[in-house]
DNA sequence: TTCATTATTTAGACAAATCTAAAAATTTAT
DNA sequence: ATAAATTTTTAGATTTGTCTAAATAATGAA
């Protein structure tokens, strides 16, 4: 059993090493909000567990131990997004700092019926994928709005930031899941996308095309 | 706000009050499962917070802030138990150690919206009475025979409990709608419950006791 | 390659919550 | 009232997670 702490670092590895891997000491400690040296003893007991290998200054990977567990943190997050927007009508921008907390914890009977009583979602309210319970996630095919050329059309099906004034953002724009757009036009000298959504012409910078992630079809 | 350790010490320092007041140090030890000497420092620090009033030897009792904490706290137990057991189906002995975990959660939003989303129950699945956010207790006319004391009087009223087996027992014992009780003693060791009914004693075991509602009078 | 900069680790300290063992206060029994 | 038993507190140590400051390693530029 993991502590709050331990959980909380694994799976900001987890989400680290998808950018780039090994994880380095200084990513970890900008994303825990912490300070290197503490990073640095905390890996060690992670390692000392055997949920992490770790290399003194090349940086850190989970261990299959440490990636199922990271999964395991990863699914029960994103199943009480899901509850809180479901059930309970939080906004998708209000979830997250609770979803951060319900995440640790420790029932496996809870999540099960959890995932049950909302009838198995596969994507949480950002679009984000849903880990089944054996850590295997469903294989949703999605863009990046920015990669997008004109005439191509989809929907929108997630994003890739999750900051509260992004979200609020894409909320006035009316750019929400589940609406579907067709690029217009890609402008050359900023990369801002033209498109149009339900008949609504309308610009996005190039920013926030990166973070809106689509289904083309 | 207080450390997740600090709102069990005020829970149960809150419960341990209802039976003796002030609540001494070895009876918060015992119930913590932790030692007295570790009950003592919890003690001074949240003597130092101004949520109790604690004098050395004699004891400590809540301050108002100390206690409105701590109804919060069962607040958030008792509805989190309601969630499990009338969303997820948990059974009533399966709840409370989630709900151990659960009411340390914090966040307003969520629990006024579990409140609402629960239809505003007034008891937990123990026949406990949920405070509203206000700190109030609802004085429901009934009341579980398991939680009445030595000398209450009252009428059978209800019974939380419908399977035939049961309701058959207690036809057998006398005990149906509108039979006036009275409470002799509540034993120790298995909290059977010895009472009168109609100039007759009997001992009906706790289990019995508590699918029984009475209304006092 | 050598020096400067940046990243990481070590050393030593601290706060929170706990423990054991010993001391002190309180209660109970003689 | 005095001694014995019990309860509670203190003293000092331990574990977990954190920090600052100093040392060391790795990287990048001249
Ligand atoms: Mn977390
Ligand atoms: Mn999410
Ligand atoms: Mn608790
Ligand atoms: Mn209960």
């Amino acid at each position: 059993m993991q502590s709050y702490t331990e959980e909380n670092y694994l799976k900001i590895i987890y989400h680290l090493s998808e950018i780039s891997n090994p994880v380095l000491t200084n990513a970890i400690a900008e994303r825990i909000q912490t300070k290197a040296a503490s990073v640095t003893d905390m890996l060690k007991k992670l390692s000392d567990k055997e949920l992490v290998n770790y290399v003194k200054y090349q940086g850190v990977t989970l261990t299959e131990k440490g990636k199922s567990t990271a999964i395991n943190i990863v699914r029960k997050h994103r199943l009480w997004e899901v509850f809180l927007v479901d059930k309970l009508n939080f906004k998708w921008d209000e979830v997250h700092d609770v979803a951060e907390e319900l995440e640790h914890i420790q029932s496996n009977l809870l999540i099960e019926r959890l995932d049950e009583f909302l009838d198995f979602p596969k994507v949480d309210p950002h679009g984000d994928l849903i880990p089944d319970k054996y850590g295997n996630f469903a294989d949703l095919s999605f863009a990046k709005l920015s990669k997008l050329k004109p005439k191509d059309k989809g929907t929108i099906t997630g994003v890739s930031e999750h900051s509260s004034t992004f979200l609020k953002h894409l909320e006035k724009l009316g750019l929400t899941l589940g609406k579907r757009i067709e690029i217009i036009e890609v402008l050359e000298f900023d990369g801002s996308v033209e498109l149009l959504v339900e008949q609504q012409k309308m610009n996005i910078s190039r920013e926030v095309a990166k973070h809106i992630l689509i289904t083309k079809n």
